[in-house]
DNA sequence: GGAAGAATGTGACAAAAGTCATAGACCAGG
DNA sequence: CCTGGTCTATGACTTTTGTCACATTCTTCC
């Protein structure tokens, strides 16, 4: 991991800290559909995401999956930095999308340096906000929004983090994550593909225009 | 606001942070009913409760709000304080349910104290776990149960946090709680009646065993 | 006590979502 | 090129939830 390469994706880090970072952090890499994180697991470290990206779910007793958001580099797993400062185990599970790689920086430092760098202390204070809020958002889209618009919000978000068109992903994968059933995802795309807002194809969706 | 009443409620925080919230912070009392923030507020200061009781909402821009969690004494609000330090505003709406009293620390105190008090530091970051977990709890609830499930979830919640097997609400205020109608809540109360585990009187419902 | 207003009860119906059954389309490996 | 597996399409049906209409009961206040 080299320092620009830290700068490029954090830039609001002070250099003394980045220098930390180069010295006493690890990098661990994640192929596609590797896990970064399970349900119960504990943790030892705190990671940022550099490269690649990761989707987060939140898992119940009974193995339901259900997506809150995406983690992309320069953003790191807010549960990762309570339950490590905690040492608690989580209830969420992160799968890598694409091949990741991520910072591990462990437990001890990121104590220490929350009082050393006003940059990570902001850093940290950031991330809480920012998953904070999507979760704020995703508890308005389960709680006031009906299937059709929260498939459209899916649909949308996934176009927007993925920069592409068009998702590769099948209708049952996507019922999982709504936590739903892949005929009512299946009627509602076709609904749409009739509007014109996607064109669907085997395993992928291409959004050709959403409200 | 005396030492010892803080001491109380904060049993972690060290002597000279007690000193200094008594020095350089206020207290404001809010009354039954009243709002401590409103949807779209500024927040120039972070707020812990000392005594009473606070309801915490999500509201949505239809003016639907939703019942998140409660605040009782010992506890902050996360988004005030990350929202303080932010400079940004909220999409949440509290509301006291009992006469209440909070401590009102000025923004510039609580990023100084991060540094200098380690358990000002992780009183922090154990109020962000707490919501961000209670968060995760009500995306579990919304998500993947059922209204009637939801319902006794809701009850219990309440009498847990009240100390009270009696529970003052209209089942409107219910509905409107937990984005549902009045006659949904009506009905699945009846039957909750039916088997024993509640009892309906006008205005309250006493609970006599949930599951 | 009577009237107005709030809270609750209830039946009928509508809409949304989940389930079941079945069939066709597409793809990969032999 | 055929075969088994995955993915998608679709109609029929059930369940859950929301909506509407209206009756009833309780409370407060004059």
């Amino acid at each position: 991991m080299s320092v620009t390469e830290i700068r490029e994706h954090f830039p609001t880090f002070e250099k003394e800290l980045i220098d930390d970072i180069e010295a006493k952090s690890e990098i661990r890499s994640f192929t596609a559909g590797e896990q970064l994180m399970r349900t119960g697991q504990y943790f030892k470290s705190t990671m940022l995401i550099v490269e690649g990206l990761v989707k987060v779910y939140r898992e119940d007793d009974q193995g339901n999956e259900f997506f809150m958001y995406y983690l992309q580099p320069g953003q790191a797993c807010a549960l990762s930095m309570v339950c490590a400062v905690k040492q608690e185990t989580s209830q969420i599970m992160a799968k890598a999308v694409k091949d990741t790689e991520v910072i591990s920086i462990p437990l001890a430092y990121m104590d220490e340096w929350m009082g050393k760098y006003k940059s990570w202390y902001h850093f940290v204070l950031e991330t809480y906000r920012a998953r904070f809020e999507e979760l704020l958002v995703t508890i308005d889209h389960i709680a006031f929004r009906a299937m059709d618009e929260r498939l459209e919000f899916y649909l949308k978000k996934h176009v927007q983090t993925l920069g592409s068109k068009i998702i590769p992903i099948s209708h049952q994968e996507i019922a999982d994550e709504l936590n739903s059933s892949r005929e009512v995802i299946s009627r509602l795309l076709k609904k749409m593909e009739q509007l014109g807002k996607v064109k669907l194809q085997r395993n992928s969706i291409e959004v050709i225009h959403l409200s």
